[in-house]
DNA sequence: GCGCCGTCAATTTG
DNA sequence: CCAAATTGACGGCG
């Protein structure tokens, strides 16, 4: 499922952009209207591409015949820079160093080779980081130890024998009889890669992936029998696997997980080799040191649970484990590991956490790079026993953790503090939710003008389409329901979780529209009812305008829809298209990088194809160049963290759906949303663009 | 000395 | 508030 989007793909620090007028945006009277026209900040001629290779002659693209060209692969006529392939291994790397996820420099795989997916032999699913990149902070420390039970490494992949669990024994808990390794044959789906962090990706989106469908099994069950610790589940379910990133412990970094990173449960540290106890706060391992070997602390979750303090975010003072409200800690465990590392002077990864406040309940934890124990000492608790406590002081020189998020606050506590702003809502009062312009980067005062408006304007009246059909479920739908036929529509099963998560990406999925007779609360009206996350949109260093938000993301999250003027298919003989930077538009008939819900083998499930269906290809396009919505800001990247996928709600003609656009993984704060245009070959003189992703796995080329 | 168990600590989650 | 749940460390035994 490929599409292609024009953008705002030109280097705006090239100095050209310095031709921006700045005297063009008035102040607007804020008077909110339902549909409501910004001022021109800025002349429409600007963020017109002019594309060309850096350092030689424009861009030319042959145009293969025909409108169906076959393959992207397998081109009859070779464009000068010919496939993505070549292109990126002939394209320098232009513009900034990839930005972590929050923005702040990232290390770049130094290995410029082209990346080939292929599929691993089963089994060999997650490649698991070797040690030769192993950082050593202790001297001659290594990251093995005698005591420690030292998994494999992908070299000598032990194989199980097959339904021989770990506690195949005589106590045998009947529960993990079902928890048997998946056959050779059944599992092919996560592909091999050797970049870390997509092997961080994968393994996290699965886990996701599978806790969402286990939670969504739970909840039509009405509680009884059915799996109550979704993501321990999940998390069991991958573990007897293999499928998890960087098996073995380590000091230090761990490749693939970036500072900034989030997570939602206590078992996704543990999958992606970031902190290996299930619920201990504190993790160690046994190294051997030039004077013999040492067991010292590696990484900690700062979880609330004990007495820490959070007082400056490069400082974090921790307390020992053990003991309780009447019991003196003890030194031993964790508590002796951290005193080892504090006389070793061990880095210690930290994991602080935060409270979701989209989920009251919920709890996110944060990745935020390597600290050092500075100092210990034993003090009384609050019911008067001893307890160990631990001040860490943050390594300096590491990109931006936690700070973002007391930013954040800050922002959120006194907006007035708030830099950069251009204007408070761009969308003047039309959102659920003020969206804020900021330039942080330069001094262009904004996007060329556009209308806002949350709906997207269909070449016929609504009217005319044909209405849904209707379900007769009072107050709400429910899971489980055999008489609601929208879950029927939707092939049994409600397509979003109680919570409002997105389960698995479907060929298109049918929300309760006006007659159905459940109320505005019913879970299956997720998308119609608009964004319900903080959105900015920010000058990016190289791309233009951007999206990002200031809420954490949880991945099946919705994020908002693409609106604007439904458009004839661009194709050969669509002219005006071709000068529209803002097109959304299926290009390619399916997309294997992209399978969302991949993993149901895993729960002994039928793999399904939702990448396609049997539906055909979209037959419109989307404009927004004229009128428009947050959606047409976000990027292009070759690794994206949104996707799109079709929802019908207000009528039910499958060749008009609905764009709406989900989270494809857990994202933090401030990080940029984006979602992957496709590469549209051969579609009449269309031009890709170079894409500025920074990404691994980037095409080269993209639109 | 090695590997296989069984037990235990830890504490998250609903 | 409490119970259920999981991994890995640890220690004993063969």
């Amino acid at each position: 499922m490929e599409f292609r989007k024009a953008h705002i793909g030109v280097a705006m620090d090239s100095g050209q952009s310095n031709h921006t007028p700045n005297s063009t945006r008035e102040s607007e009277p804020l008077d909110v209207q339902p549909l409501r026209t910004l001022a021109p900040m800025f002349p429409s001629s600007y963020g017109v591409n002019t594309f060309s290779v850096p350092g030689g002659a424009p861009f030319i693209y042959v145009t293969p015949s025909g409108p169906n060209f076959p393959s992207p692969t397998a081109p009859t006529h070779l464009p000068p820079f010919a496939t993505p392939q070549q292109a990126s291994t002939m394209r320098p790397r232009v513009g900034q160093p990839p930005a972590s996820a929050n923005g702040a420099p990232q290390s770049v795989n130094s290995n410029g080779s082209v990346r080939h997916t292929t599929y691993a032999t089963p089994l060999a699913t997650v490649i698991p980081v070797d040690d030769d990149s192993e950082p050593i902070t202790g001297g001659h420390t290594t990251a093995s130890g005698r005591q420690t039970k030292q998994p494999m490494h992908s070299s000598s992949h032990k194989i199980r024998k097959s339904g021989t669990g770990s506690s195949a024994g005589s106590k045998a808990k009947p529960s993990k009889k079902r928890l048997q390794r998946i056959r050779n044959n059944d599992f092919a789906l996560v592909p091999s890669c050797q970049d870390p962090r997509e092997s961080v990706e994968i393994v996290l989106m699965t886990f996701d992936a599978l806790r969402r469908r286990l939670l969504q099994q739970d909840e039509s069950k009405e509680g009884k029998d059915g799996n109550r610790r979704p993501d321990l589940k999940a998390g069991t379910v991958l573990m007897t696997n293999d499928l998890r990133a960087n098996m073995g412990k380590r000091i230090g970094a761990v490749p693939g997980v970036e500072i900034g990173d989030i997570f939602y449960f206590r078992m996704e540290l543990c999958l992606v080799g970031l902190h290996a106890p299930s619920m201990g706060g504190i993790d160690y391992m046994t190294s051997t040191f030039e004077n013999g070997d040492d067991t010292v602390a590696i990484s900690v979750v700062s979880a609330g649970g004990y007495e820490n303090e959070e007082g400056d975010v490069d400082e974090l003072i921790y307390s020992g484990q053990g003991g309780n409200t009447n019991v003196d800690q003890k030194l031993e465990r964790g508590n002796l590991a951290l005193e080892r590392s504090l006389h070793r002077s061990i880095d210690i990864r930290v994991i602080r956490s935060a409270k979701d406040y989209t989920c009251p309940t919920g709890k996110i934890y944060i990745y935020d790079g390597l600290y050092k124990v500075q100092e210990s000492w034993v003090e009384k608790g609050k019911t008067g026993f001893n307890v160990f406590k631990y001040k860490l002081l943050r390594k300096p020189d590491q990109p931006v953790g936690i700070a973002t998020w007391k930013k954040i606050q800050k922002w959120k506590d006194n907006p007035g503090s708030r830099g950069g702003i251009i204007l408070r809502d761009i969308s003047l009062g039309i959102e659920n939710i003020p969206v804020c312009l900021v330039n942080e980067v330069d001094n262009e005062k904004g996007p060329s003008h556009f209308e806002y408006v949350t709906k997207v304007k269909y070449l016929k009246p609504l009217s005319s389409l044909k209405p849904l059909e209707c379900c007769k479920c009072l107050t709400v739908c429910l899971p489980g329901d055999g008489s609601c036929t929208c879950a029927h529509a939707n092939g049994g099963n409600l397509p979003y979780s109680s919570s409002g998560f997105l389960v698995s990406r479907k060929p298109i999925i049918y929300e309760c529209g006006a007659t159905c007779s459940c109320s505005i609360n019913c879970r299956n009206r997720l998308t119609q009812k608009g964004i319900t996350i903080q959105f900015e949109v920010f000058k990016t260093p190289n791309k233009g305008w951007g999206l990002r938000s200031l809420d954490p993301i949880r991945a099946g999250t919705f994020i908002c829809e693409y609106t604007g003027e439904l458009v004839e298919k661009v194709g050969l003989d669509n002219e005006d298209a071709e000068d529209d930077d803002y097109i959304f538009q299926e290009a390619g008939a399916d997309d294997k990088a992209l399978k969302w819900n991949y993993g149901p083998e895993l729960l002994g499930e039928p793999s399904v194809d939702s990448s396609n269906g049997s539906r055909g290809p979209l037959p419109f396009s989307i404009s927004a160049n004229k009128m428009g919505n947050i959606s047409r800001f976000i990027n292009h990247s070759c690794s994206p963290n949104v996707f799109w996928q079709q929802v019908l709600h207000d009528h039910s003609d499958e060749g008009n759906p609905h764009i709406m656009f989900f989270a494809i993984k857990h994202i933090p704060p401030m990080a940029e949303l984006t979602y992957d245009y496709g590469l549209n070959i051969g579609v009449g003189s269309h031009m890709p663009k170079q894409c500025l992703c920074g990404s691994p796995k980037c095409r080269g080329l993209f639109g």
